[in-house]
DNA sequence: CTGTTAGCGCATTCAG
DNA sequence: CTGAATGCGCTAACAG
């Protein structure tokens, strides 16, 4: 008594009384192009329809090495909000063309990311997603070659495979501008450090802060050196806050760092944006929901897995070096308008 | 000039000078149940060693009808934490018996939902979990019968489905005795509405709180109405902090709305958890981000969706009604300690 | 226009 | 102990 197994296209030819052979060109669309009558082909049409027959893509697979399955292997899937951003994106994009997605948490265990990969290919999928949490440099997996592959939200340095990632210079400009633009960049500090050599989105938002400051004649005041997580950033801004001169405005690497930011500022009795103006990158839930929201630049993460689904199916061209997506500002009320009145008025600053 | 394609069983019996028959016994490790010589096995084993074999799964899958693969079709594993979680912990279960999870996610459309359900199993998926973000009662979709499946963070009112939960009656009560053994519950305020009514979550856990309060001859003061997210929350607190007695304690029903009345509190001056306790539901890293940290009763997710998947490839009995899983407690420091000085020292409080 | 035939790679029954 | 033969459900040459 097992279930009852699924219509095979030998029910349908049976039903249809056609051999199997006309019965499969004609449920793959190809009736004019054999040259079957269209009164044959509608009957062939009705009996699946009937059955409820959809074919089996396992013998399907297995006969023409096509799988309508892809992998995406990823350090983390869990970790927060941004993972399951990038899946959601890639897997809508893999339907879009009748594809679904297989994952791989791998915890950057290399041992394990080459068994999931492994697993994935004896399964036939039809390419692999390479994805990771933070944007990094990479080097390639040796699993990953001779295999269709592409890049998320990191990129092989010698650009040997198609890679997807944030416009984090071009982000770190943006945020850059606003704070120039309220006109309150007389002491404008960073928060947050890029100590880590792989993870490359500190330092090109730094990059990105820097250029936009330099072509407005003006610079950066300070640095103030975080880990970036909430407590990190509330120690080292409290103990900057207490050493230093206030700054005007911050602008945290990421909204965690603004997080521990708000949390020191309120402590010292400062207020957003009224005495300091607060900016950050990641334009996670966090920075809606602190009060007030803190204007942040965001991680097109949806759109990053959905190109690197579109890329890998072969519907969008890769030209040769890492595709980068541009990051929104995501505005909030945590910088004080220009004009709008501070304890700091700002004055008519002398280019540096 | 096709990729090299991956050696075949065919290959391994040839260099190893045996049948395929041999072979493929010796590696699926039945050699002494087939009487094969410890000798000819070791030089199969050594051979697709050598070669890099391993089975196509797609040809066994159509073979034997078993994929090592099954399916996890959600609502949603793109909204915040929660999802990735139950995603992480089903998955490295599956890969702890050799099975690879497929995803789909429905946002909530049933036509959809069907079409996913559809699509894994003409891919021969071994099983199907069935996930919602937020815990409720559910009606089990018709494209679910006739396949072995699992419902996770939801049920079926019939109980016709394994089904795996949060505890949410354990886990109010649970919180609740934290307020009755910090004695700050003179005047109790549960925050949070529950008139969704599939999603069980709020119900559950108030049932509890009123529960464990009535065990200790106690009640809950009041109840504030409000939508389970941060700015309603800060409404809602802020409105009845202006209009009622003060509350000493609070009890939110999930972190969002603790971040809510922290807002709210702190705006009126009152501080956490000198003047107020708060503690909450969902033990989200957002609740170790506050200042001071909440203490919260935190949803066990890993082990749920590693437990739904324990229960659909059958190392798990099911009790035949729906199993739940204890939350933990995550301490914070969001609750005045007994004896630790406060605006209000609580007086003994006469049973009601 | 349609049917016959031959595998895809593997597991398994049945003779040696 | 081992090898030949069969078929899972489907696609695609290749004849009719």
């Amino acid at each position: 008594m097992d279930r009852p197994s699924r219509p095979t296209l030998r029910d349908v030819a049976l039903r249809a009384g056609v051999s199997r052979t006309t019965a499969s060109y004609a449920l793959a669309g190809r009736a004019t192009e054999m040259r079957i009558s269209d009164e044959t082909a509608d009957r062939v049409l009705r009996a699946a329809a009937e059955l409820g027959f959809s074919p089996n893509r396992t013998a399907q697979s297995l006969r023409t090495r096509r799988s309508h399955t892809i992998g995406l292997i990823s350090d983390y899937v869990a970790y927060g909000e941004f993972a399951g951003r990038m899946l959601a994106g890639a897997s809508a994009a893999a339907r879009a063309r009748g594809t679904l997605v297989l994952i791989g948490e791998t915890e950057g265990d290399a041992s394990l990311e080459q068994q999931l990969i492994e697993e994935m290919l004896v399964r036939g999928v039809d390419g692999l997603v390479y994805a990771t949490l933070a944007c990094r440099r990479i080097t390639v997996p040796e699993a990953l070659r001779g295999t269709p592959a592409v890049l998320l939200n990191c990129f092989d340095a010698s650009a040997s495979l198609p890679a997807v990632v944030p416009d984090e210079v071009e982000g770190g400009r943006r945020i850059a501008r606003i704070v120039l633009d309220a006109q309150v960049d007389e002491r404008t500090v960073i928060v947050g450090n890029a100590e880590d050599p792989t993870a490359i989105a500190g330092e090109r938002r730094i990059a990105g802060i820097h250029a936009e400051f330099a072509q407005a004649s003006r610079r950066v005041s300070g640095h103030i050196q975080s880990r970036w997580e909430v407590g990190a950033a509330f120690d080292e801004v409290s103990r900057a806050l207490a050493d230093g001169p206030l700054p005007t405005a911050l602008i945290c690497l990421n909204d965690r760092i603004a997080m521990g930011a708000y949390e020191a500022l309120e402590a010292a009795g400062l207020r957003v944006p009224h005495d300091v103006s607060v900016v950050a990158f990641d334009g996670s839930n966090l920075a809606q929901w602190l009060r007030p929201s803190v204007t942040s630049v965001g991680i097109p993460f949806e759109q990053l897995g959905a190109l690197a689904v579109d890329l890998l199916l072969g519907s969008a061209d890769w030209p040769g070096h890492a595709i980068t997506l541009p990051m929104p500002v995501i505005a909030g009320a945590s910088v004080r308008a220009v004009g709008q009145p501070g304890d700091i008025t700002p004055p008519p600053i002398e280019a540096g």
